[in-house]
RNA sequence: GGCGGUGUAGCUCAGGUGGUUAGAGCAGCGGAAUCAUAAUCCGCGUGUCCGGGGUUCGAGUCCCUGCACCGCUACCA
């Protein structure tokens, strides 16, 4: 019996929704686990949430809500994403569980009680001394300033010293580096560990693990006044959810027995490859045996961004696809690990060439034909034919080859050899060319072509069920398989399918899905281009005047919001802003500015507003719109 | 500034330890076939393998150097 297999992904922060970066990760993670299940190992597959921190505590606020119930809100755009996509985790931890909160609590009094092996602390308390911004209730990095003060309230930051506890990760540093020269831990791809060996070389220092000034956390066992550290408390979610201080007989199944590779993109490298493996370290525990670190992708050549509008929604895509397609879709687009392009031109195309015209056009012919030639149950298997050494040979070695590629992570080899099966075996099907024989009388050799297809396609269901679990079974059920022919064992040797079975073919498996012309394509965007330009009418419609603010004041309760008083001429108004975070209200009052008059009034937290004013971001500064000239309240811009 | 990565056909990318005419998929062009989801099959690429040097009998593959892009990290500030 092999060592269980664990795989992990990062819990996802719930301040936003998944996208396509989340559901690569977790889709990668789900095929693996669902490739060593069929492979005769146990598999436990581990995603979830992570749900405490400052910045969700903001984003709950400014909804307008207590954060758990703003998390339960969030967790579940997770879970319904997850199962559109098929993605069958054995668990889902949210941070926010008891069973995670007691046993960080268990992990850091562990911590807590740890000496290094030169007999120090593990833990200590010291002095986090930084420049805190009063305004903004929060430490700020040198890199944040901009010429000395605090870019959002303009005012200088003061040096403060808060009471925060360390954990000794230099104390560590040697004995983990060595490990991973050695190979101990293993990082992937090669690049990524480079980049951590090259982090030691740089040196690095003790990380503290609380903070004192944020609120929604986990408070540390041995200093109520303290909050652990988001970060440090989330990476253990790796351990908490198998039973780390609980459940003593699961944990040392799924932690020390078996191989545990934590899977994620590489911007969370420094946490994962470092602070993570010192803490286990620290608190005598074993290590994951691999940390797999995926590039990013970007859209159409430009990097994902809400402002862009090019960020994929995955339930878009399962729509559009199906959940099977959508998982082959994305990790088909470029090998796994390395950066890559996504093109969603691309997507359709290669659903129509790899699934409808190859997998699916070949699971119909065969179909089809047996059906109207043999009173649909499948002929028994025939020698000499044409090239079916060269098919059996290929279609027998076929699993190896692909277990060789997913123990090394690549993803789209794999399935790339799949598919080169399935290609080789319309080519086999044309050189044969059933139909002929069926039309010459030899039903019998034309029997045995179709069987072999047959069996071709039965391998290759077995093989692409990771990859596409609701489709294979689909391939599997014509042939009146299920669940229990889903072994990879099955997949190595050919002649398994029983001759009569009964063929159960209804419809195409994957079918084919219209492709936008390229003239098609420049018209749409050329329509777009069109439609985004206004003419002067259009224009003149939105009624903006020059304003004079009277009176400004924050809005208890929102952080960005300011209730403002304004003079445009005629009348005075009452509009809301979201520049809480730029302006205060004092330095306001006086200025003058441009409104929208003709904006539909809103109601933003239960106050009116009339009129929205003009504004403009650069970076992370915002900039109000005011007329230059001496322009009286009322003036109309045109 | 340091470290790392990338740069190969119109597009997306393969090309262990250097070795015959540099490959695949897609797109394009021509043809065959008609069982099948107008799907399939066959044929068609004179590519400065980013530039320049070098090592070698021989380099896309190793070394040096330059350029472009990307990532990590530092410092100046």
């Amino acid at each position: 019996m092999r060592k269980p297999f664990y795989v992990t992904t990062p819990i996802y922060y719930v301040n936003d929704r998944p996208h396509i970066g989340h559901s690569y990760t977790t889709i990668a993670a789900d095929l693996l686990a669902r490739f060593h299940r069929i492979s005769g190992r146990e598999a436990f597959f581990l995603t979830g949430t992570d749900e405490h921190g400052s910045k969700v505590a903001e984003a709950a606020e400014a909804a307008g809500l207590e954060p758990r119930q703003f998390c339960d809100r969030v967790v579940k755009h997770f879970k319904d994403a997850w199962e559109k996509l098929s993605i069958d985790n054995s668990d889902f931890i949210r941070t926010t569980q008891d069973r995670h909160v007691r046993a960080v609590r268990n992990l850091l009094n562990v911590l807590r009680m740890a000496k290094t092996d030169a007999g120090e602390e593990v833990i200590y308390s010291g002095l986090y001394e930084g420049l805190y911004c009063t305004a903004c209730e929060k430490f700020l990095t040198e890199k944040d300033l901009v010429g000395g003060v605090c870019p959002d309230h303009n005012t200088p930051p003061a040096l403060l010293k808060e009471k925060n506890y360390f954990f000794r990760l230099t104390a560590f540093t040697d004995k983990l580096r060595k490990l991973i020269e050695k190979e101990e831990l293993i990082i992937l791809p090669e690049e990524r560990r480079h980049e951590v060996l090259g982090l030691f070389k740089q040196g690095l220092t003790d990380f503290s693990i609380s903070r004192e000034h944020v609120t929604w956390g986990i408070p540390l066992p041995f200093d109520e006044s303290q909050v652990c550290y988001v970060w440090v408390e989330a990476l253990c979610n790796y351990i908490t959810a198998i039973g780390y201080s609980a459940d003593e007989e699961l944990f040392k199944k799924w932690w020390h027995e078996a191989d545990a590779v934590h899977l994620m993109a590489k911007d969370i490298l420094k946490f994962h490859c470092i602070y993570w493996p010192a803490i286990l370290m620290a608190a005598g525990l074993p290590l994951p045996n691999k940390i797999f670190l995926h590039g990013f992708f970007t859209v159409d050549g430009a990097k994902m961004s809400k402002t862009l509008g090019n960020q994929i929604d995955p339930n878009e895509l399962v729509e559009e696809f199906g959940p099977d397609a959508a998982r082959y879709l994305l990790l088909t687009q470029y090998p796994f690990g390395v950066d890559g392009d996504i093109q969603r031109s691309n997507f359709v195309r290669k659903y129509n060439s790899d699934l409808a015209n190859d997998l699916g056009n070949l699971v119909s012919r065969v179909a089809k034909m047996i059906i109207a030639n043999y009173d649909g149950k499948l002929p028994p298997p025939t020698a000499k034919l044409e090239g079916s050494r060269e098919l059996i040979g290929k279609a027998e070695e076929l699993s190896e080859s692909v277990i060789d590629h997913l123990y090394n992570f690549r993803i789209g080899a794999a399935i790339d050899d799949t598919i080169g099966l399935v290609r080789l075996t319309n080519r086999f099907f044309d050189g044969n060319a059933p139909w002929k024989l069926v039309k010459e009388g030899d039903t019998k050799r034309a029997g045995g072509v179709l069987y072999a297809c047959s069996e071709v396609l039965r391998i290759v269901s077995i093989l692409l069920y990771p990859t596409m679990p609701n489709k294979a079974k689909e391939i599997l059920s014509i042939y009146g398989l299920g669940e229990d022919e889903l072994d990879i064992g099955l997949a190595r040797t050919f002649f398994q399918l029983k001759p009569g079975t009964e063929i159960n073919f209804k419809d195409a498996v994957f079918p084919r899905l219209k492709e936008q012309k390229k003239s098609e394509v420049a018209e749409m965007e050329k329509e777009e281009k069109s439609s985004e330009m206004i003419d002067i009418d259009e224009f003149a419609r939105a009624k903006m005047v020059v304003a004079e603010i009277l009176e400004a004041e924050k809005v208890s309760g929102a952080d960005k919001l300011l209730k403002i008083q304004i003079d445009i001429g005629d009348e005075k108004r009452q509009i809301i802003a979201g520049i809480a975070e730029y302006y205060a209200p004092d330095e306001l009052k006086g200025k003058k500015i441009v409104v929208v008059r003709n904006l539909k009034p809103a109601t933003i937290r239960g106050i009116d507003s009339n009129g929205m004013l003009l504004a403009a971001h650069k970076g992370k500064k915002l900039y109000l719109v005011t007329p230059e000239g001496d322009l009286p309240p009322g003036t109309l811009l045109s």
